[in-house]
DNA sequence: CCTCTATCTGCACACGTGTGCACCCAATTT
DNA sequence: AAATTGGGTGCACACGTGTGCAGATAGAGG
């Protein structure tokens, strides 16, 4: 008379299940998780019973069980959300969650330090288990972490930025090509007639994504049997600002050239009203190139001529690595790969 | 002889701390969880143990015991993703990790509704057990996932945005108070001088917000004894381009008026342009506010004066709402609170 | 000296799932 | 007919933690 049993109140249970098909609990869990020992159509019985009663797994017991949470660690840097990489920042972060999603992972977005106590989040997450791995935006994650991740065993992804930490460490990185970037952009001047070329990079110690455009917009430049002297290399002020005074600052440099690579849209975007407001007409008089295919590249007058990061390559990229690091037996050593960007052609160019 | 043991290799138990204390697991687990039962000696000495091994308590078992996670769902909405509320929806979130982080909370950020195949991702978290409560941005969260969400006991709270389905049922949410926000915009126009206003909201169907916005700003004219028909509430474009093309559709009207309020800052950008491109000074001969403090209005020209929705409060309140659902035994009634905006001065009125 | 109370600790079970091993039954082989 | 094989299932334990209950110890009071 196994049978008619009424399940427990709250969530059902793989016992629940079993009691209502007659068989033993262990026979649900091994049916359920494709175990090749059980029969067809015991586990087509079981199958549709589990379906009819919404059954899912209890993630707090599987993972007591398998030492897994199907979480993964998304590692945050607050201080990027500046107006250039916030934009920029949150549709990568879209991205990752879409990709995450279809790999049956769920995000559990941290910031990497408490920013009161400085105590780490990645250490407390590792040791209390909370996650399987992690994704890593993060410019400055500490080796100490770095350390403790590896002594657990889990895997880390990293995009776009690197630790120097971990510079010479076998991790995974996917990273844009920047001097690719560069070189493209410069390309694109240079194929619209421009002879004389300037690039602005951000910062008055650039990192090493600028340095990085300004060696590409270099070397194509060099290639193209044009002049480059260093001169030739400004530095822009962050933001919109920056862009502005960039131009009243070198006015007269900026009489004697005819194109323009500004590593950053929206410091392109500045330089753009600047160029407006005296008179300059772009690109009649002048071409401008942007990098980051901001929103404001669409809004700006002209529409700006940029660069376009594939995020969308670099986020599947580097979701795909990481599963592959948490569930197959023998993962590919480490890479770090680059992603190449291409041109947004629009007005200014 | 009691003592020399070496811990199991991996993450340290609570029995490993019992074997080298000498004592039952038992007296570890209740002397860490604070239980009055044990005694101060026997608690100092176990937490002593457990600081010195950096013992974490594994968050999985603790679970499968007291059904808790310690980590909230917030479920966002990518269609918000456009250019304006990208910005927006990017700093609420910070300030809710943030807030989250504050109350030893972790945020598992989730789309609503599967992209392709629909399914609710809220049902899954539900089911697997894996969020003990949930943040909520989104207009049109499915009434069925509210009652699993209720069902299964789970607190949610919601900024912002409130899913008509529910519009009548005691849930929590913390708005920004729009009418109070068209208020402060309008009397800002008027203090500074302006005689004949106009506004603009944005779609042509706008959405519960923008009525709002409206109707404080309609209020707020007709108190200060001023006209206010129905044709001073235009209908704007979403985004840069709306805005500039509200210039060049209603010339006429605003060759007859002295101060606009336009609902959306990032439209209002695209209006600013529009009319310096026409030869209209502002703010000498017409004044502007928009809405958001989103950072295009540093960046206008001028900078816009605009409405900055207290995004700070927003979240700390919803937050501690949800800490008290979670913890408090006998939390009070569900309340539907109305944060204030403030206005932010620039040079645009 | 015994009893009673107060304070502290240990035992054993429970939470929901996974898995090694033994077992059973039917089909096949000897 | 007996022996063997193999596919399918159940038993029992484990994962790390929390908790009701019993039991131990010690001090106080009769």
């Amino acid at each position: 008379m196994a049978g008619i049993h009424q399940i427990s109140p709250g969530k059902p249970t793989i016992k629940d299940i079993a009691r209502l098909a007659g068989v033993n609990h262990s026979t649900v869990s091994r049916a359920l998780n494709g175990s090749p020992l059980i029969s067809r159509e015991t586990r087509r019985r079981i199958q549709a019973l589990a379906e009819g009663l919404n059954f899912e797994f209890n993630e707090g017991a599987r993972r007591l069980k398998n030492r897994t949470t199907g979480i993964v660690g998304v590692v945050y840097f607050s201080v990027l959300n500046d107006f250039r990489s916030s934009l920029y920042t949150n549709e990568l972060f879209r991205d990752l969650r879409h990709n995450l999603e279809g790999l049956g992972l769920d995000a559990l977005v941290v910031e990497a330090y408490n920013a009161r106590t400085g105590a780490s989040n990645i250490a407390r997450l590792v040791r209390q288990g909370k996650v399987d791995g992690f994704v890593i935006i993060h410019p400055a994650v500490r080796r100490e972490d770095y350390r403790l991740i590896a002594e657990h065993g889990l895997p880390a992804v990293h995009i776009h930025l690197v630790s120097d930490d971990i510079a010479g460490e076998p991790v995974d990185c996917f990273l844009s090509d920047d001097v690719e970037g560069g070189r493209i952009a410069a390309r694109c001047l240079i194929e619209s007639g421009c002879r004389r070329i300037l690039t602005a990079q951000v910062g008055r110690r650039p990192s090493a994504e600028f340095e990085r455009r300004t060696r590409g917009c270099r070397e194509e430049v060099i290639q193209s049997n044009l002049e480059f002297d260093e001169h030739s290399i400004l530095t822009v002020g962050r933001g919109y600002r920056g862009g502005y005074r960039l131009f009243e600052k070198h006015r007269e440099l900026f009489e004697r050239c005819d194109g323009v690579f500004i590593q950053t849209d929206i410091a392109a975007f500045g330089f753009l009203n600047a160029l407006s407001r005296a008179g300059i007409a772009v690109p009649e008089s002048m071409k401008v190139v942007g990098y980051d295919d901001s929103p404001v590249s669409v809004i700006s007058m002209p529409p700006l001529t940029t660069i376009h990061q594939a995020r969308e390559r670099l986020t599947e990229r580097a979701c795909r690595r990481l599963y592959s690091l948490l569930y197959d037996d023998h993962p590919a050593p480490a890479v770090r790969e680059f992603i190449k960007p291409r041109l947004v052609l629009r007005e200014s160019c």
